[in-house]
DNA sequence: AAATTTATGTCAGCCATATTGACGTATCTT
DNA sequence: AAGATACGTCAATATGGCTGACATAAATTT
């Protein structure tokens, strides 16, 4: 029976469990390396962020929020519900609490006069900009392990990853930014 | 005054609010579009398990935790909590429901008979080896959009993300595998 | 003009997942 | 024998999701 030494290093990642496998799934194919890179990546990426928000007493939802709002100024109360997949109850909250304060604004709509329009104030900008700032680092470390062309395929695998399929506004707004036909095309 | 029109697409991402800007965050140099394609690479990767863990009544934590057992089996219950960075409080609740509903199963260690190493019964490996798929199937997808050298620039990229000082014991194995002296080396 | 739809906000309650602190027990180490 | 370690558990709390219901103002349709 399977007797492994735990107290240094485990075995690789694919030795076989000491009960047998289902053979039923596939296991030749998978991208398990990807997909633990993704998890372990993401959550140091969003690590950035979530310490200095701590600081600030909010969450990463109230990030997102303020994210957005910065990233596409007067982005409607809907827009961002369709970015977020999130309820508006849920989004109701973090929402006033980045208004009551003062990160946000609120700008009732020119054509909709029952729209309200979404902008981050200078404080607001400055809390989205510094932890931008700090995500940005380690993005920057991360290219300058890889080739100069190497940035553009990242963000062709990144788009790639993304649901095509009924993107919302500020999706496609990312999608057509050099979308599908870029420079570095095969 | 701004008068956006909302009726149809946004602004260029890089457009001013009204309001203006706080000067003091940098604007030139910040990878906006990378932050903003790993959010949503992120969102749809894990939405994929996620669907499917509903119809289990599980959640994305159940998913977790069976993805590193089944991966790195005889895992301890305190690695476990190194990699995923939860309490062994938040651990306990999601880890009962999988050993209950027979996704796991624990073993005595035999060097030190205090740890309860892990293992996925083959109803786990079923279960994870099904969501590996669908999540491999959007890999897949995505590295046939970049040359076939891109596949090895993309891991370098993530593993580049990753903070590797202090790496736990999975972590470790993970960045050693292929690690800082792969073939695609500049 | 009246009816309907849309955009937004809010109240009330529920659930999943995380947290901290405290305590208990078995086992290994010193 | 004493202390440290691995794990489990009880209790209380917070956050961020959710659903359902309802209200208001403004736009749109009839």
């Amino acid at each position: 029976m399977a007797d492994i030494n735990f107290s240094g290093t485990y075995p690789a990642p694919d030795s076989r469990a000491p009960e047998g496998r289902s053979g039923a799934v596939r296991s030749g194919d998978l991208h398990w390396d990807i997909i633990e890179l993704l998890f372990f990546a993401y959550r140091d990426f969003v690590g950035d962020a979530d310490h200095e928000l701590e600081v600030f007493g909010f969450g990463r939802a109230h990030h997102r929020v303020l994210h957005f709002v910065h990233r596409y100024p007067g982005l409607k109360v809907a827009d961002l519900l369709d970015v977020l997949r999130i309820t508006k109850q849920s989004l109701g909250r973090v929402l006033k609490q980045l208004l009551d304060e003062g990160y946000i604004v609120q700008k009732t709509g020119n054509n909709d006069r029952r729209q309200r329009l979404l902008f981050a104030t200078a404080k607001g900008e400055a809390l989205v900009g510094k932890l931008a700032g700090l995500q940005t680092d380690r993005i920057t470390r991360a290219l300058r392990e890889i080739r100069p062309e190497g940035a553009e395929t990242v963000r062709q695998f990144l788009r790639a990853m993304i649901d095509q399929d009924d993107p919302d506004k500020v999706l496609e707004t990312i999608l057509r930014t050099a979308g599908p036909n870029s420079k570095e095309r095969a």
